[in-house]
DNA sequence: GCGCATCAGATGCAAGCGAATTTAATGTGC
DNA sequence: GCACATTAAATTCGCTTGCATCTGATGCGC
C-alpha cells in the first residue's frame, strides 16, 4: 500500500497520467467554452453543433442519413441522440423522414434553416477551438479561459 | 453560404477540426470505459476516482485540502464538487472537517478506507488509460473498445 | 399466413451536471 | 456595535445523459 509509484524511466505510468490529465483539461476547457459561447450567440449546444455539422458535411449522393449512422460519430448513446434530434426538429433545423425501404429507420436531414444556422455558428466554433486547442494546455492566445469552476 | 471551406495548406482549420475530433473520440472512449469499469469493479465513478487521487496525492505537510483548492484540478463546478464530496463522505472514503481558522471553509481528507479503495482501483485505472490513450484513436491494444453508442 | 427473434427508434427513469440561489461566516466602513 | 459587501459551501432547479424498456417494422422458419 505504497502511496506513490517509484518513477523510473521505464515506468510509463506517470507519462500516461500526465497525458490523461492534459486530455481532460483540454476537453473541459474547450467543450465548456463551446457550449457556453455557441449557446449564447447561436442557441446551439456543443452536441447539437456536432450533429448539425455531420449532417451538413454528409456528401450528397450518399442518400439521406440514418439516425443510426450518426451515433458512432458523435459519441452519444442512442437515446441521447434520439432526443437531440427531437430538439433540433423542434427548433426547425432538421427534419425527420421515414425511410420507405425500411420503415423502422428514419432519415435525418438538415433544413435550410439548419444549414444557415450551422454556417453562422461555424466561425465561432473554429475560433473557440483555435483558442483552446492549439498549444499547451491552459494557454489560450487571447482572452481568458472560461472554466466551469472558476 | 458556401458549404465547405477551401482546403489550402495555409488554412489550419481542417487540422484543428481533426485534432478536436480526435480529442473528443479519445475522451469519450476513455472516460466511458473508466466510468464503467471502475464503477463495476470498485464502485467508483471517474470523477470520484480523480478527486480521491488528488486527495491521496496531496503532499503531507501542506495542511489539509480545502474543497475550493480541489475544484480547478478536476474540472467540476462548485456544486458538482460539493455533491461529489457528499457521496464520498457517505461512502466513508473521505471526511469533512470544519476549518477553524475560517469557519466558512471545510477541509477534505481521505480516510484510511478511502486510501485503500484508491490503491485498489489505481491499477485498473492505469490499465484502462493504457488501453485507450496510447496510440492512434480507436485502436486499443487488447479487447474491444466499449463505446456508449455501440 | 403464423409465430418469433431481431432491429430501429422512442420513452420512462434515475443520476449527474451547471447556473442561480441560499445560508452562514468574514471583513470593512463608520 | 451595526449595516453591508464578500466569500465558502450547500441546496434548488431545470436539463442532458445512459440504461432499461417499450413499440412497431422486418424477416426467417415452417
Amino acid at each position: 500500500m505504497s502511496n506513490f509509484d517509484v518513477v523510473t524511466p521505464d515506468n510509463p505510468e506517470p507519462a500516461l497520467v500526465a497525458e490523461w490529465r492534459d486530455l481532460l483539461a483540454r476537453h473541459a476547457a474547450a467543450s465548456c467554452a463551446l457550449d457556453r459561447e455557441l449557446g449564447e450567440r447561436h442557441d446551439l449546444g456543443m452536441s447539437e453543433f456536432e450533429v448539425l455539422e455531420r449532417l451538413v458535411e454528409w456528401p450528397p449522393g450518399c442518400g439521406p442519413r440514418r439516425l443510426q449512422d450518426l451515433g458512432p460519430t458523435v459519441h452519444l448513446s442512442q437515446s441521447a441522440l434520439s432526443r437531440l434530434i427531437g430538439r433540433l426538429v423542434k427548433a426547425g433545423l432538421v427534419e425527420r423522414a421515414v425511410c420507405e425501404s425500411d420503415r423502422r429507420g428514419i432519415f435525418v436531414v438538415a433544413t435550410t434553416a439548419g444549414r444557415k444556422r450551422y454556417e453562422e455558428a461555424r466561425p465561432l466554433h473554429r475560433e473557440v477551438l483555435a483558442r483552446h486547442l492549439a498549444g499547451p494546455v491552459g494557454r489560450p492566445e487571447a482572452g481568458p479561459v472560461d472554466r466551469p469552476e472558476s
